[in-house]
DNA sequence: ACGATAGCAGACAGATCTGTCTAGTCTCGG
DNA sequence: CCGAGACTAGACAGATCTGTCTGCTATCGT
């Protein structure tokens, strides 16, 4: 993560300009995100990527299949973000709580609109391809949270999980509407307190 | 469908066929809710309707001008649902907690689909009329909280609302995201608890 | 009886959407 | 040097979107 200069031969791959598939997600990433994927038409898409109309379609099929890498791209960003920042605990409880800190750090971005998936969801028909890939983000999130209360020595582990669940959500809703970053914090203070009595031997 | 003749007084007196303005409403209130307002067409609000497009346009001037309409009938609904299943109870803290058993009666109906507002507020652009409307709704909820939990003799009222609202969202994406019907029961848990907490004396 | 009002039916304009197709350009391995 | 694959530019089709406009009908208060 050097400033070298862009035709150094430091690393052949990386120079290169990014592929028409790469940018086009970029460019997905961007606007499907900040304005919503069915707002947002294939034309502005190419035009911010700079990449031909063609190269959408041979790339991704259609745009519901553009829509579901960029849901997978955000789903695999996500995982990566959390788990390497949970690295730097030791403690299933401070990995807990870590989650919280994730969150509070990414909604306070000028950028943050809320949950991709949901905003996804909330604009895609049922049953549509938006809907499996937010399934399986939310039960990844599950899963960690469930993991981690059962490591933490929670008594009922799913239990705790489903409340810490809940902070979780509500305060990405509460960032998002109320435009409040203070929303993840207050939401890591109760889980602490949720924490302790769900530990509490 | 002319079977009975127009003129005959078939129906009761209050039974009169609702003007194209509440037709309107109420078509909107099923397509918007279930779809998403950017996903349906005018054409089909309509249609649902039985309606004329220039009715719509001379009741509400624009879609937007009916997406506002829809939202402000939401918010005046939801208000009312919330402070009709609350008169039951006397006590600060059975109201309280009463909430969450409005919206776990909201939550369990099939037609459910997570909060009006937010969804509209995911596939509309930030700072249009969509926006406004969520604004009142979330001030009136907050409002809500904060009354009861000053009645109910919280310490510190604001801090406590901050932390119920956090439920109250929370519960509404679980619900909706992972069709959890049981997601209010469990926030009202927790609610009882943080409201303990808060008004121990 | 009559004018005002509300409403219906649908053509139409103009924009925008997804998706296809043709044709030309660039790059790279063999 | 050559041919394959990746890419670009943009016309085009067909659907759908919002919004306007004309013309007709029914109802109601005076």
């Amino acid at each position: 993560m050097s400033a070298a200069s862009p035709a150094t031969a430091a690393s052949p791959a990386t120079a290169r300009k990014p592929s028409a598939r790469d940018r086009l997600l970029a460019a997905a990433d961007e606007l499907f995100y900040a304005e919503g994927v069915h707002t947002v038409g294939i034309d502005r898409v190419i035009e911010r990527a700079g990449v031909a109309k063609a190269s959408l379609y041979s790339s991704f099929g259609s745009k519901d299949g553009l829509i579901r890498a960029y849901l997978e791209g955000q789903h695999r960003r996500r995982r990566k973000r959390i788990l390497t920042a949970l690295e730097r605990y030791d403690s299933p409880r401070d990995k807990l709580l870590g989650i919280f800190d994730v969150l509070a750090e990414t909604a306070s971005r000028s950028s943050f609109r809320g949950c991709a998936f949901y905003n996804a969801s909330a604009e895609s028909p049922r049953g549509g391809v938006v809907e499996e890939v937010c399934d399986t983000n939310r039960a990844w999130t599950r899963r960690l949270f469930t993991d981690l209360a059962r490591d933490a020595g929670a008594a009922d582990p799913e239990a705790l999980a489903a409340q810490l669940v809940l902070l979780y959500d509500g305060s990405t809703v509460g960032a998002r509407m109320d435009r409040d970053v203070s929303a993840p914090t207050t939401a890591r203070a109760v889980a602490t307190a949720l924490l302790e009595a769900a530990t509490a031997r």
